[in-house]
DNA sequence: TAGGCCATCTGGTCCT
DNA sequence: AGGACCAGATGGCCTA
């Protein structure tokens, strides 16, 4: 997508791809040494880049799962951690109250579950301050 | 057009 | 020594 048009399935020497500013024909010339490093640096980045990768998958399984507010909307890496925290909270919360209050009959707390995802993107749309936050926190362990 | 988000490159550090 | 991880820099794409 960016600059470099790189393989993915490189490991060692992709042949397509190429340093910043340097042809494969600069490649070649080059001393065995500098060669050497170059080929060193280009594996890293393709490492980096699959690592990034798979960094990247996780967070489109971890979005799968996470309340959205909209379809069309992708949550944005920042967003999704924040969602999947408030998420855990709330669920956890729900988790509590059905042992204070239930016998394993009362499905009670399934009723908040169902209100969960309207309740819970209003919160998460308020956690987009820091401030706001940091408040939802404290009143999420105060319970 | 500015700002947000993202992918990629890169050099540094830590670990095996 | 080489791989994994991290953070900063850079530049592209998209949207208000």
């Amino acid at each position: 997508m960016k600059s470099a048009s790189m393989s993915d399935e490189d490991s060692t020497v992709d042949c397509d791809v190429q340093l910043k500013g340097t042809s494969k024909c600069q490649l070649r010339s080059m001393p065995a040494r500098v060669e050497g490093l170059t080929k060193r640096r280009l594996a890293a980045n393709a490492r980096e880049r699959r690592r990034m990768q798979g960094l990247n998958t996780a967070f489109d399984s971890l979005r799968k799962v996470v309340p959205q507010w909209g379809e069309d909307k992708k949550l944005s890496k920042y967003e999704t951690l924040q969602m999947a925290l408030s998420y855990i909270m709330a669920l956890n919360r729900i988790l509590s109250e059905a042992e204070r209050y239930g016998d394993g009959e009362d499905w009670s707390a399934l009723h908040h579950y169902e209100q969960f995802h309207q309740d819970h993107c209003q919160n998460f749309l308020a956690l987009s301050s820091p401030d706001v936050y940091d408040h939802f926190l404290t009143e999420s362990f105060s319970h």
